[in-house]
DNA sequence: CGGGCTCTTGAGAAAGTTCAATGAACGTGG
DNA sequence: CCACGTTCATTGAACTTTCTCAAGAGCCCG
């Protein structure tokens, strides 16, 4: 652990414009196709357009900063397209990602009238963002939507939890493991096993992986190069990785491991 | 961190009967204490007999086990007295402690059908229990109560977030620090400032301490004799201790440190 | 084709763990 | 009331994992 600040943590301090897509398209909830993913399920089709009302689109470019830590909470935000980190910081710039939002997620909810938290885009986002007095007259007029956030953050917790469990008692190659098993893809053809084994989707930099692991760039980086090494994974692409023994990586990932 | 396991962090395997308090009393909710600090305020005080009836308070000796991972969810607390310690386990044995419930904080919250975590009493306990059946009715039937449960879920998730900064960034005297910031008592007589330092409610054991940290018990042992040694606190009893300096505990705990 | 990035790899250093021994507190039973 | 066994906490010394520092390779983009 690094009690000197790790000064390449540091998100960068450029922070992009948000790019607004059309306004507030009656159609836009109707036809959005991670409605069923989120949070916004729990609205009605006949009521879409009160929910196509109380949201914008906006499509963010890659490193954008949606939140600033410590800033007035005013939006709430669902990932509908790629993926952000959700990240707390110490003043000498160590940086723990506590988590990735991807499509379907939501980011942005608090209790208190500032962000406990940062958020940076990962690569080109697309999110609907709804103004906090929005947010507050959904979730009182749409019971089921609000349930259906209760539902969200509960899961939210639990990963939480998880990942506690990985940052205090797993050994680097065990985070490294549980990181790759938690992110693989679903097999494209969902008859054919593994053909050329599963995909794992790895937008984010090795930086932002280490800050998600708690570990360096360094040890991040050997231990992928020893799953590789030992056959476990493949693919020499640093974004495109493929698990060649989805059970062996999971053995590793919870800890019941022999080297 | 150990690939091997500390088999000293098991918990132990005896498991004492619930001692069921004197029923569904009517009154219980009305004179509860507690029903501020806690969802049960999103019940108005016209019906509270309802909530005395769709929960029975118990009380359970130290050491009890509350909740098993992986069993079936069905029932939810709610801590009236004493501190009950979530957590997880890799198979090994390996434990991370995520969360420590007083008064006022409930657990067994989950959307899957299992609970994703174990749940013990620390000391003795009072809950009060709500089964699975009872909580989705007080859910549906009562807004104010989802409202405040979602409140609570989304200030546990905070919590959750500032504890991952924590295993994942901060250095073991940085942890230790933090751990007994957070737990620190309000001043018994509020005008007084601090006449012999403010005390720190610290009813677990080291295991307890190391397993939320991320530690081992010798390294929080030796952090706290080194924080005794130089001043920072005082207090020979276990489970007494006195902070002199709270400005520089908080330093220590945020890594503005010098040493 | 050169300058930035990001990633990889190696060697030494440091923080924290492991192993081991000792001490303090507590409850039990003779 | 004290000896004894247990549990919990403290302290020391050696060891291990991961970090730090440093150098080099691969790649993208202007």
């Amino acid at each position: 652990m690094p009690p000197a600040p790790p000064l390449r943590t540091q998100s960068i301090p450029l922070r992009r414009r948000f790019t607004p897509d059309a306004g507030t398209d009656l159609q836009r909830c109707l036809l959005c196709e991670t409605r069923e993913k989120s949070v916004c399920n729990g609205i009605g089709d006949t009521e879409l357009a009160i929910l196509s009302q109380a949201s914008k689109r906006l499509t963010l470019p890659p490193g954008t900063t949606m939140i600033e830590e410590g800033t007035p909470a005013v939006a709430f935000f669902n990932v509908t397209a790629g993926t952000v980190k959700l990240f707390k910081s110490l003043p000498d710039g160590r940086r723990q990602i506590t988590g990735f939002a991807d499509v379907g997620h939501f980011l942005g909810l608090t209790n208190a009238g500032t962000y406990s938290f940062g958020a940076e885009t990962v690569n080109t986002v697309q999110v609907c963002r709804f103004l906090r007095p929005q947010l507050e007259k959904l979730l009182t007029d749409y019971p089921l939507f609000e349930r259906r956030l209760l539902a969200e953050v509960t899961d939210e917790l639990a990963e939480a939890q998880e990942q506690m469990l990985l940052l205090g008692r797993k050994t680097a190659r065990e985070r490294v493991a549980s990181f790759l098993f938690s992110r693989m893809l679903p097999p494209a053809t969902p008859s054919q096993p593994d053909a050329e084994g599963c995909l794992v989707s790895l937008p984010m930099t090795r930086v932002d992986i280490a800050d998600y692991l708690g570990l360096t760039i360094e040890t991040v980086s050997r231990t992928i190069s020893a799953l590789r090494r030992e056959k476990t994974i493949t693919g020499t692409d640093n974004h495109g990785i493929r698990v060649l023994s989805v059970n062996r990586l999971q053995e590793i990932a919870s800890g019941q491991d022999s080297r």
